[in-house]
RNA sequence: GGAAGCUUAGCUCAGCUGGGAGAGCAUCUGCCUUACAAGCAGAGGGUCAUAGGUUCGAGCCCUAUAGUUUCCACCA
């Protein structure tokens, strides 16, 4: 093949992944000879289009899964997405709206159609642009929370928690969206700080014996008032306890009441009751046995209970109220106050506590084994600061309501008689009372919050509740990558869940990875219109680009910033990788390769050989402990200096010169070398690294790198002794190019050098000439025979001498050299009081202490030869 | 009110169980050297937020302080 000269990733990336599915090496194969590696993915919204966050969540399992796989692992990554009740229910709503329509004008059916016509039309947008990432999902098992095989799981697992009553339907408050119009859950609202107001209200007893002045940030709820609270150990109001007061506007009575719950240098220690309308307030209401009065419709209107307010809006009723309170004197004074207020994560609506009859999962009994579970260690989260985030609210956690008034969804499966009031929970359709026989049978009308479903994901996609292959084999997972922001929602969900449900966790560990950010370290938002938007970057530069751009910097759990210079420093690595294989083609074009092992290695391939096994140690230990970042990064220099710039420089020698044999031998190792390059890299950028493996010169073009084994360190050339013999060559190479570069001597001068009393090996010495611009290069064991003025270099590889004629000025040799002995005195110093620390002596290991002799030596040694040249150049 | 993270080169960030400070970008100086100017070679630049402490040895561990970000709770 022909390689362009510029990496253009559009040739390939659609043909690549085009037959990476047409030939399943994604599909997951239960194997019991292999060990299974699972990761189910964090089901993206069916709403949804692809971004920064899901490409970022996406790439850090890719490349991990494509790891595992190449390491022999029987791997799954199972893909899907979510229903997303109320995300995807307001949206359609919205689509309605433009039309004239309501969800009362079509109906429940007339609307799940709609529902099901617009995710099969826009459900699989996503899916396809994950394909665009690269993502190796095993598409056959592709699933969707509200699809037959997940349906029946909800069914099972709503039937099992009621028939071990810990589902349970009751009057409780909860978080209502007038908006939306259905419950939240705790987790679903969202607080922010608000301007508003603290008004005081004053509430005179019956009696006519004085007044009480309240505080309340919602003075329309005053309506549904039912008693005022004081602490019973409050002086100031002692003696109204259990007195009467009337109630402003409505002019009814309320009892003063005492509670522990009110604290008395708040405002003025005295709390209207509202237990239709406040969580504590409720609370207080059930211990007081108050009556409970809601005053509020669900679209957040005032109903009959609110009097002449009925019908207003909450915000137009507030102010009516306020008005009045004004007029008739009840209101002492308004002070400014910044409060928080919840609002529904969906729609931003002001959310209202209202009491309301809802489902509810009774948590105490599910949490107490989650918790232990983390706690063992049998979960671990990496890294480990995020089980205390979990703990926290583990530990805290209230029951979670699962009802929703919406259409879109897992409907629950709870049947009423008509006739008799029977209520029957069941896996299947009822359609006859099983107590009194009727017909008249009607399913709840509600649907499951959408985290009831994603909460089985790990095995509602897997089969359960039957005992499939599939279930025993890859479950638990292996592995859950997510960002920190749905801990709470899915993570913990998933773990009492899974242990409820399977009898065992869902899986051992949770990688948690950040947000990504923009330039300037905002979040990325549709408000601030500061999203970048993946698809326009793999359109672009390339899916490669961006994953590796991603992962590019990245540590477990902390948030990372997007840059269009990360994107370009990507898209130049992969430039650089496309133009070094291009090189090793070109080269090996009519070559026969030959064996490893069949000829003898020169020193430069024996350290680029020994390189390779470092970094083929180092990145799978990275990519075990999920140090992406790090990974990544040791990957950039291994390939771009070591390799490129250093090894395929030095390769050149034989490449350009005129044994055929040589040429062979290196190329052999070229290849070599760059076949284990793209396996290592593959797991991050996939496309480009499969393009070019299929034309290495040994390749079989059918045979993906996607599924070749990953590569392990090959004892034979661990070439330690050699490695360091050669880098003296390099120190070399180094001292003449950087003073070449003092000197104002152009880099393509070729100049002649004196090897004095060197280290280096004579073999390398080639590498010198070419790498260094160097036309005649000399050992000889003193300087006394050279006549011409000469500049000497002084480092690891002994001495070296240029004779640089009319260049050279003897006081400037002087001034340079007198700098050079200042640096090195000052590391003999600093080694000499080290090595003569009695403590460092005699605690630091010894291998650092045989390291440290050793470099104190060299540097001794390098000492000694700067002052005898400084002496010859003074007494010149 | 509670908790957690961050603070390292001009910018964005790495730095693995404590053993002589790193990368990319930006800057400066040379180079079209037949893989690559999306490139090559060289160079400059940091009392690792501050103050203590532990240790033979601290960017890393402990304590306090400051700035900053985030999460949880929600006192009317």
């Amino acid at each position: 093949m022909e390689m362009a000269k510029t990496y253009n990733p559009k040739e390939f990336e659609d043909r690549l992944y085009k037959e990476w599915i047409d030939k399943g090496y994604f599909k997951a194969k239960v194997d019991p000879k292999k060990d299974p590696f699972t990761i189910v993915i964090p089901p993206p919204n069916i709403t949804g289009q692809l971004h920064m966050g899901h490409a970022l969540n996406d790439t850090i399992q890719d490349v991990i899964v494509r790891f595992k796989r190449m390491q022999g692992f029987s791997t799954l990554w199972l893909p899907g997405t979510d229903h997303a009740s109320i995300a995807t229910e307001v949206k359609i709503v919205e689509q309605m709206k433009k039309e004239g329509l309501t969800k009362q004008d079509i109906g429940r059916e007339g609307f799940l159609e709609r529902a099901w016509a617009w995710k099969n039309k826009y459900g699989g947008r996503i899916v396809e642009q994950l394909k665009k990432l690269g993502a190796s999902c095993d598409w056959s098992r592709e699933a969707f929370t509200m699809d037959e095989k997940c349906s029946r799981a909800v069914k099972e697992v709503f039937v099992n928690l009621y028939e071990k009553g810990l589902i349970y339907k009751g009057d409780r408050i909860i978080n209502w969206c007038p908006c939306c119009k259905t419950a939240l859950s705790d987790a679903e609202v969202e607080y922010k700080e608000q301007d508003s107001h603290l008004w005081h209200i004053r509430y005179p007893l019956a009696d006519g014996s004085g007044e009480i002045v309240v505080a309340t940030t919602r003075p329309e709820t005053m309506l549904g008032d039912t008693a005022v609270a004081v602490n019973p150990k409050d002086e100031r109001y002692k003696d109204m306890v259990g007195k009467m007061l009337i109630l402003p506007l409505l002019n009814k009575q309320i009892p003063v009441i005492a509670d522990e719950y009110v604290e008395t240098d708040f405002g003025s220690g005295a709390v209207k009751i509202t237990p239709a309308h406040d969580p504590n307030d409720f609370e207080v209401g059930l211990r007081h046995n108050l009556e409970v009065i809601r005053v509020m419709n669900d679209d957040g209107s005032m109903n009959e209970k609110a009097g002449k307010y009925k019908g207003l809006d909450r915000q137009a009723a507030r102010e009516a109220i306020c008005k009045d309170l004004q007029e008739q004197g009840y209101m002492v004074r308004i002070e400014d106050y910044k409060h928080n207020v919840g609002e529904c994560y969906r729609c931003h609506s002001t959310v209202e506590p209202i009491v309301s009859k809802q489902w509810f999962v009774k948590m105490q009994p599910l949490a107490k084994p989650a918790i232990d579970v983390v706690r063992k260690k049998k979960v671990e989260f990496i890294p480990d600061r995020f089980s205390k985030v979990y703990f926290n609210w583990m530990e805290n956690i209230k029951d979670w309501c699962i009802s929703r008034q919406l259409w879109w969804g897992h409907r629950i499966p709870a049947y009423y008689c008509d006739d008799c009031g029977e209520m029957t929970v069941s896996k299947q359709e009822v359609t006859v009372c099983p107590k009194c026989g009727s017909k008249h049978v009607r399913q709840d009308e509600d649907v499951l919050d959408t985290w009831f479903s994603s909460a089985l994901w790990p095995f509602s996609t897997l089969g359960y509740p039957d005992k499939t292959e599939d279930l025993k084999y890859f479950y638990p997972n292996s592995l859950l990558v997510t960002a920190y922001d749905i801990i709470f929602f899915w993570v913990a969900r998933m773990i009492f869940s899974g242990i409820e449900h399977m009898g065992e966790i869902p899986f051992p560990e949770v990688l948690i990875h950040g947000i990504v950010r923009d330039n300037q370290g905002r979040k990325m938002s549709k408000s601030l219109g500061n999203g970048i938007d993946p698809l326009e970057i793999i359109e672009n530069y390339g899916a490669d680009s961006l994953r590796f751009s991603l992962v590019q910097g990245l540590a477990p759990g902390n948030d990372t910033r997007y840059t269009d210079q990360k994107t370009e420093f990507a898209r130049n690595f992969m430039n650089k990788l496309w133009n070094a294989s291009r090189f090793v083609l070109l080269n090996s074009k009519g070559v026969r390769l030959k064996k490893m092992g069949s000829f003898r290695l020169t020193n430069a391939d024996k350290w680029i050989l020994s390189r390779l096994n470092k970094a083929i140690k180092e990145v799978t230990l990275n990519l075990e402990k999920y140090e992406l970042g790090n990974a990544a990064a040791k990957l950039y220099d291994f390939v771009w200096t070591e390799f490129c710039d250093w090894y395929i420089e030095l390769a050149k020698s034989a490449l350009y010169g005129d044994s055929e044999d040589k040429k062979a031998n290196t190329l052999t190792v070229l290849v070599y070398v760059l076949s284990d390059i793209l396996k290592l890299m593959h797991p991050f950028v996939p496309f480009v690294t499969d393009e070019i493996y299929r034309n290495l010169p040994h390749a079989k073009k059918s045979k993906s790198v996607a599924v070749a084994s990953w590569p392990v360190v090959n004892k034979k050339y661990n070439y330690t002794k050699e490695s360091t013999e050669f880098s003296y060559a390099m120190d070399a190479i180094k001292a003449i190019r950087n003073m070449k570069a003092e000197k104002g001597v152009a880099p393509s001068k070729k100049v002649s050098v004196y090897l004095v009393n060197s280290s280096i090996n004579p073999k390398d010495v080639s590498y010198i000439m070419r790498l260094a611009s160097v036309d005649n290069a000399q050992f000889v064991e003193d300087k006394s025979g050279i006549e011409q003025k000469l500049v000497s270099l002084f480092g690891s590889f002994g001495e070296i001498a240029v004779p640089l004629g009319e260049l050279v000025d003897i006081d400037k040799e002087i001034q340079r050299l007198t700098q050079e002995h200042a640096k090195i005195a000052a590391e003999v110093e600093r080694s000499t009081k080290l090595l003569s620390n009695q403590g460092f002596v005699a605690k630091a290991p010894k291998a650092l202490i045989d390291k440290e002799q050793a470099k104190l030596a060299a540097y001794k040694e390098q000492e000694s030869k700067l002052i005898a040249e400084l002496n010859n150049l003074k007494n010149m």
